[in-house]
Parts: C-alpha cells; structure tokens; sequence
DNA sequence: ACCTATTTTTAGACAAGTCTAAATATTTTA
DNA sequence: TAAAATATTTAGACTTGTCTAAAAATAGGT
C-alpha cells in the first residue's frame, strides 16, 4: 500500500489522538490537529475509508482499523527513530527535532529504518521519553501522565480529561483549552503548584487542580 | 525561496543535463530526465522562469540562473552527503543508495546538512566518487569521462558526444543512445577493448571507437 | 419532545502538476 | 529555399488535496 504524504499524516493524527477518545475520533478534533478545516477532513476520510485504512460511518467519527493501525505505528517508528538520530548522532536538543522528524519520517523505503535502528544500536526510547514500536508494530505504552507532572520547557499536547465534570470542562473551555492543544509548561511554582503554561493563545497560569486532572502526551 | 519537491527535481535535472549542451537544455531532454511529457516540462518552466530561476525564451531551452544555480548546487550537495551516510554509516552498498537519496535531498532544514556534513567528518567524494560541493557552493569538478573508461558494473548517463560527426550521430541513434541514456558496462573485453553494455532497450556491444567518443558521467 | 446550537457533510471552486491532442516553430533534408 | 520531419507550445482536461458556503444531521437545554 503506497500512501500519500498527506494520506500518512491523517493516519499518525487519528492515531494519537485515538488514545484519548476511547478509539473514536472526530472530524473537528483532526482539523484542529491538523491545521485544516473540517470539510477537508470529511473529504480525506473517506479516501481512506475507501482503502480500509479506516472505520468509517457518516456523523459517527472514525477510528484505525488493523492495517490503517499498522500503518499509523510504522510512522511513529519513524517519527522516533529519526529523533533519536538527530539528537544522539547530529547533536541536536531534543527539543529542535519535531519538525525535522515530520519530515523524515515519510522517507520511504523497506530497508532504512531497520538499518537506522541498528545503526542507533536498538533505542527503545525517543528523547521525549517516549517508547519506539519494534519492526513488528509492538509498543510498550507508558501510562499516560497529567500535566502537573510535565517539567519546564516541555511541550504537550492535552490527550484525555480526569474529571469530566462539567464545570471543569466549561473552565477549560474559557482558558481555550480542548482535546488536541498544544501546551507549554513555562515555569512552575513550588509553593502552590500552579504553573505558568504557554497556549496557542497566550500565556496563562494554571492550579495544580487544573494540572492534575489534565491528560497530556509530551511532545 | 521554498521549493516543492517538483521544482527542485526540474532544478536539479538542468543542472545535471545542463554540462553537455553548453547550458543551454532542451525541453526534450528535461521530459526524458524526468520521465514527463514536454508539454509538463514546458509548463513547469514557466513557473521555474517567473520565479527567476531559469533563463527561457519560447522554443530556445532553458538554463539556469545564478539563483537557480545555486540551489541545483545544494540539491547535489544534499544528494551526495546523504549517499555518504547511507554506505558508511548504515552498511548499505553503493549502488543501492540513488534512489533512498532522492527522497532524503528534498528534506528541508537550515541546519541539518551541515550537521550531517560533519557528522561524516567533511567527506570531499560521494560513494560514486563525484565532488561534495561544500557549504557555500563551490564544487571541484572532475572532468569528464569517456565511457571507455568506466568500470565493470558501473553505470553512467552520457552527457555529451566527442566527435559529433554525422555518421557518428546516426549510428548512436541506431544504437538508441542519445543524451541522458543511462548505460551500464557489463563487460569489457581486454582484446579489443569493446564492452558489452546494457542500455534502456537492451544489451548491446560497443566498439573502443565509440566508447572512447562518449562523455559520460557516473552514476 | 422541540427548538437551538454545534458538528458534519455536501457542493462547487481552486492550485499544482500532469496528460493528450492539436497548433505552431524550428530544423533538417533534398 | 520549400517541403517534411521534429520539437515545442497551447488548450483543455484530470487528480489530489484544499477551501468556502450552504445543507443536513446530531446533541443539548428546557
């Protein structure tokens, strides 16, 4: 199966963001991951319903079936790999690597990335801390973690709500905060726990109740 | 400048087609380099010409500006230096790594070729044994050779034609090689210096006469 | 249950890059 | 130098992936 750029970029989307929403995933929540409009979204998810990448029925969201599955781990083996190379053999920091990974990640070939594992020596990590799916699409899922615990300087992106109670959710929704935003933790106060983060929309300081009940993947 | 991977592969072709025909390239040539029709190519030089990368007056081919020049340059630069990663770091062989380099000269970044150029420890030569151009553009040209004296299993596209003499022409055409023909040597044969080599269309024999009248440059 | 707000989908349009077929230049040949 | 062959360009169409605007479906509030 030859994918499209593109084709593999909404396969990684729902992928991560499946995690959170009990496998089922939106068509809003993947344009605002990436950065298109809904219509787009509908538009590509058929072409991939299409290829039985996805589970697709109108108004129902979607979600990876077993081969789009396969497919989304084999880009985050990638994705990782190659910022495991930049960092440890380029020297650059972990947190310059993102952008470059996207990239590199949709190189094709049956042989690279094997070889650039070994070449790595077998990582089983990314520089984020995050765990490399093996050759054969295995992953060890590490829990994932709250906010609160996200250090300074790290970006995340929020993944999953603890309390779902309905006054939490309208807070978020004043601080702008939704599935899928992009957070990064500026500073923490040691005294109350509150952090300073920064959002799509501005800097913002936040409780450590707020922090604690928030989701997060570190990106 | 941002350049779709398209545009640098039209860049790129010029630049390589450009050495025989006294810079200037016909859009013949380009649509045999790139496998596209010409009246792609002629399209795409429009655009390549209002973006002030390539000089084209209608029905007069085309050929690089400074600008377009450079970028050509750096697309090599990118090409070789990922070649030299690909055979020295990841094991694989030199006649393996084209088309893996094909895809990885288009990544886009500031900042990772020069880190991988050292990372390499500043090679001069990629695997083929073609020139690095350095940081800045400057390349060190190794002349031309005749086809006469590449090596066995080597393979090479002609880029030009030492005796240029009717009789000579016609027989090459009756060969099917023509500028831009990839050849591989499979055999010489050490009595009378004829080798067998494999075009596009087949396997054919060639006389020392001929092959000592094709410039050719190794691939 | 009904009315409203939100989400999702549809329809039609656009840009990039390609193609075929036809028209126009240029080059070759005689 | 004029006809024939070849090369190049134009015109119109198609594909992929996107968008806007409008229509349809779902979800929420009372």
């Amino acid at each position: 199966m030859l994918l499209s750029q593109t084709e593999e970029n909404y396969l990684k989307a729902i992928y991560s963001l499946a995690y959170a929403n009990s496998n089922k995933v939106s068509t809003t929540l993947i344009s605002a991951a990436l950065k298109t409009k809904a219509s787009s979204v509908t538009d590509m998810i058929k072409k991939l319903a299409d290829k039985d990448l996805v589970h697709y029925k109108k108004y129902q969201g979607v979600s990876l079936t077993e081969v789009g599955q396969k497919i989304a781990v084999e880009i985050v083996r990638k994705h990782r790999l190659w910022e495991v190379f930049l960092v440890n053999k380029l020297n650059y920091n972990w947190d310059e690597v993102h952008e470059l990974a996207e990239q590199l990640e949709h190189i094709k070939s049956e042989t690279l990335i094997d070889k650039l594992e070994a070449f790595l020596e077998f990582p089983k990590h990314d520089p984020h801390g995050d765990p490399i799916p093996d050759k054969n699409g295995n992953i060890e899922h590490h829990k994932n973690m709250m906010l609160s615990s996200v250090e300074n300087g790290e970006s995340c992106v929020v993944i999953g709500i603890k309390d779902s109670s309905d006054p939490f959710l309208k807070f978020l929704d004043k601080l702008q905060i939704q599935l899928g935003s992009n957070l990064k933790v500026v500073s923490k106060e040691s005294f109350d726990n509150s952090m300073l983060i920064e959002t799509a929309t501005g800097s913002i300081s936040i409780s450590n109740q707020i922090s604690k009940n928030l989701f997060v993947k570190k990106i």
